[in-house]
DNA sequence: CTAGAATGTGTAACCGATTACAGAATAACA
DNA sequence: TGTTATTCTGTAATCGGTTACACATTCTAG
């Protein structure tokens, strides 16, 4: 391994020079630099990232925590995230944390025990309680959390039970996510603002977890459960398309029958006959800012708007009716 | 935050013996140790491992170089890396490049600045020419390969291809995957195999990339191309259901008409209507396996197997005819 | 009882960078 | 020319661990 020591001999400098010529800090000499430089290339160094973390108490890394990496939604999250990451100089140390469980926290030490610079959460209850650092919190959002990128979930709730009353929505089943998940909540209270003022029939079901096996026996159990149902709003796209199998594989016909609407847009549901009609989430954007307000929080640099609000868009495919309009 | 210089004072001892008792080496006296441990207790000691990293060349940390994070096909795999890769107590850095691109150098140094104990690495021609490492190759593996974990792909177009004649072929489109892909090679070799000692009737057509966006040009693509076919196989899922949607939307019945077979066993296949029928590639086992074969070969602890062939499996669900036996 | 082995402990060097500090060389200016 | 400010450079301390080595103590055995 070439160190800095090398570089120096090689140059016929001393370290502090070669440091100061790496870091363009301090007065170098014209002379000195060039020598350096070219030593540096003859050699082919560059510099070890532990030994310089070890001295400034931080690193050019930041953890990632994610509920659960096998989640179809956040492929496109982590991608926005390690591109954003990356153009800052930045790489990602993954942490996969089972729903519920506290590994949350282990990861959290370990992540202080490599001095990464900041956190990426979108773990609930993720706390820098007692390793205090930069930490912008994603997806799953708090009133508490300090710097966070989230959507706006109500108005997703509203978008999508728009276009179901905008499309001859007969009775409604509303599938909504599970409690505990900040943005569920919320957009079934987008849902009800939209519903509640009309005259609209509806039920609502809730559901443990996102998991596609617990996507697929919800769809079972709610056509055994509330029988005819002619409009579905879902709490994600994986609920959405078990639900359109299940109804298609009972003989209904989408959109004639039953129509479906889904949320987040995972990659997928574009690819499924009929197309999904669902609620954007841009997953990408969101890895992409949060990874980038992580980075200025690091730097210190002033910042406007911490939380940092995204809007969701109605995505139109053919798993609704017609317009009525 | 809290050194061990802070628990030697506190336990009344010196850093080396702190040291001795945290890794269990050398002679520390049963009262020393006690000592110790309680101090650790009580300031809420974890060591910095950038520190130890440093003195020690290597760190708890392997690199993982992917392709193309927002292929489906990779969170599982993900999955099961972080899962080995976190029982043995490794950490895992993300590596995302672009395919084609150069980046994957780039990172590889970035690992080896970050003292990574080893490398992950489903991008071709990944070198640790100038930073030898371990490294062990996943997926997309050549024969020169000294560590490797892949599926056996000749197995997997003889499954997919014996399914299809099995339920009367009639006209068989074989999609194959890009020639640079070391996989589809074999593939289509397994595949053929098995046709051309028959008198089945198949074309084949060459994909470019893997990305959804292709998949969907080449579904429409291929029934301009072709006009009437009767059996289908693709080189992945992405590619099956896209093939699937676009003959359901030009009035195809599936699998009355056209039959379809996939390649990876994603889990959306058996979200869409009709389920896929599919040749599963265990990536959650693939990548459990990888982590552990690095981490085997980190350790230096005799391999008897240092490519981990893995079989796929036929999943049968309803993009296919009956069988005829 | 004593030599030698086994056990226990602390001091200090080391890993590879950064930077405070001091001293040397050069530039600027009267 | 002498004085001061500016530029340049090297020595050594530092970050937080690990471990070689020397020394002290205890144990074992003859």
């Amino acid at each position: 391994m070439v160190t800095i020591k090398d570089v120096a001999k090689h140059a016929g400098v001393s370290v502090a020079t070669v440091s100061r010529a790496l870091n363009k800090n301090g007065y170098v000499s014209e002379k000195a630099r060039e020598k350096v430089e070219s030593s540096i290339n003859e050699l082919n160094y560059y510099p070890n990232e532990v030994a310089r973390s070890l001295f400034q108490k931080t690193s050019k890394m930041i953890g990632l925590l994610l509920p659960d990496i096998s989640n179809p939604y956040f492929p496109l999250l982590m991608k926005g995230i390690e591109e954003s990451a990356r153009e800052n100089g930045y790489s990602v140390i993954l942490g996969n944390v089972e729903e519920g469980s506290k590994a949350g926290d282990n990861y959290m030490r370990l992540f202080a025990q490599q001095n990464v610079a900041g956190v990426l959460s979108a773990v609930e209850g993720t706390l820098s309680h007692h390793h205090p650092m930069p930490i912008v919190m994603l997806d799953r959002v708090l009133e508490g959390d300090d710097y966070a990128v989230y959507t706006n979930d109500v108005k997703g709730g509203i978008l999508a039970a728009q276009a179901i009353i905008d499309r001859k929505p007969g009775k409604v089943l509303i599938i909504a996510g599970p409690k505990s998940v900040p943005g569920a909540i919320d957009r079934l209270l987008g849902i009800l603002s939209v519903l509640n003022p009309t005259d609209v029939e509806y039920e609502i079901f809730e559901t443990g977890s996102y998991t596609i096996k617990e996507a697929e026996t919800t769809a079972k159990e709610i056509f055994d459960l509330y029988g005819k149902m002619n409009s579905i709003i879902a709490s994600n796209d994986l609920f959405a398309l078990a639900v359109m199998k299940e109804a298609q594989q009972r003989g209904y016909q989408i959109p004639r029958d039953i129509q479906v609407i889904g949320y987040d847009n995972i990659p997928f549901s574009q690819l499924v006959y009929p197309g999904l009609t669902t609620i954007s989430q841009p997953a990408f954007q969101a890895g992409y800012q949060a990874a980038d307000l992580l980075v200025r929080q690091i730097r210190k640099d002033t910042i406007s708007n911490k939380r940092i609000k995204l809007d969701p868009e109605l995505v139109v495919r053919d798993s609704l009716r017609e317009s009525e309009e």
